[in-house]
DNA sequence: GTCAATCTGTGAAAAATTTAACATATGGTT
DNA sequence: AACCATATGTTAAATTTTTCACAGATTGAC
């Protein structure tokens, strides 16, 4: 009899995920949640309400040990386990994630990099050289692939999600700039850049007419 | 006697925008909210709603017009106007963005880029050459920047950004992996692809659940 | 020109989310 | 050992967001 837990619970998740391992770093031991309010800018009761979702990880009059914290929102987010990616699209968004290494440290491992185009069979990322579309489909029946990221053009993306799916990816994280039609199932997340720009441009015109009035 | 918008419905108006980009690109002339919920996966009652806060753009009886609420929530997010952009960090990401063709058509136009790193000075992309960081401040003085994109690693991006607020810059567009300490009247977006990430992970998660139950 | 079908804009209801309030447990101090 | 300050977990209230429902306007068919 378990509650469904809220998308707007869980992205604030990441977001604590964050300060704690920030807090752990300046080697800070225990925390409440009114520190923490202060930190992050939200109530202290919408912390404690976030956390309880998931079970009781505080002591009253103590607070929160924060490397124990830590650690159990990371089980929530599934950090503590591998999760195998592969890119496509081997352009400049492409090889930015595939050189970040942060990722790696959160168990996120890209173990592959395709792209259409010949020319970049030339380039290895970190040891990762960018394999043609052609070996896509023995690569994915290869290897376990937990996550696939789209940084292909739009044009062909929602043929290729498709396909991916069809081999057996579960999860794809799209930043291509549409939306992706794909069966129930498969967990997708998207970083539309241009969604978030126009964000952006609203807020700089809504900040521009509040200070004119003033 | 304004109301404000809330930022749910803000979040949501890019992505009307780029369906309605779809279908005028398809030469729909006229959609109802009935059928662009059916294509957007959300509720009609909902669509109204959020484009009835900023004024009735349609036709009892008759629906949308597709180019004329193109052009209205265009004007909602500012994209009528030009927004000049400097890219903080010349790497992957950076340049990825800066070789964002798209961004322009919208008129956001990337008009500079720099990075601490001397080797990039070898690097332009589409014409723009990578600046050395102590060019920043006369660049700042001498043209109009609307938004900041700081690409770079977080260990000096809160210092960075501070000093680009001090010069007059208003609108921080937010890559790296920490929350910017800024003041009141700056806008900030951010956008933290580990914060995704882990947000698919959790979903991932979720899902196997949902599938080993049954 | 009339009429049925369509479809918006909007007020009200329902649901979800956030904030407040507090009972109760713990830690530290004297 | 007792007591006060602290701070969680949790229930309840307040607020926000979403959905429902329908009056009234418009279209298109005949």
């Amino acid at each position: 009899m378990e509650k469904e837990i809220s998308q707007a619970v869980i992205r604030r998740m990441p977001r604590y995920y964050r300060h704690l391992g920030e807090l752990l770093d300046d080697g800070v031991e225990r925390i409440s949640s009114n520190e923490l309010s202060a930190r992050m800018r939200v109530t202290a009761s919408q912390i404690r309400q976030d956390l309880n979702n998931f079970g009781g990880f505080g002591q009253q009059g103590y607070g929160y040990n924060v490397k124990y914290l830590y650690d159990e929102i990371g089980k929530i987010l599934g950090i503590n386990q591998q999760h195998n990616i592969i890119v496509i699209g081997a352009g400049n968004l492409g090889q930015a994630l595939a050189n970040y290494v942060k990722f790696e440290k959160r168990g996120f491992v890209i173990i592959g990099l395709f792209d259409v185009n010949p020319a970049f069979q030339e380039i290895s990322v970190r040891g990762i050289k960018v394999r043609m579309m052609d070996q896509l489909e023995a690569f994915v029946k290869e290897n376990r692939v937990d996550i696939a990221a789209l940084t292909m053009p739009k044009e062909n993306a929602d043929e290729i999600a498709n396909m991916l799916v069809n081999l057996g990816i579960g999860a794809i994280w799209n930043f291509a700039h549409l939306d992706l039609e794909l069966p129930e199932h498969v967990v997708v997340e998207n970083v539309h850049l241009s969604d978030s720009l126009m964000q952006l441009s609203y807020n700089i015109a809504k900040q521009r007419k509040q200070r004119d009035k003033k």
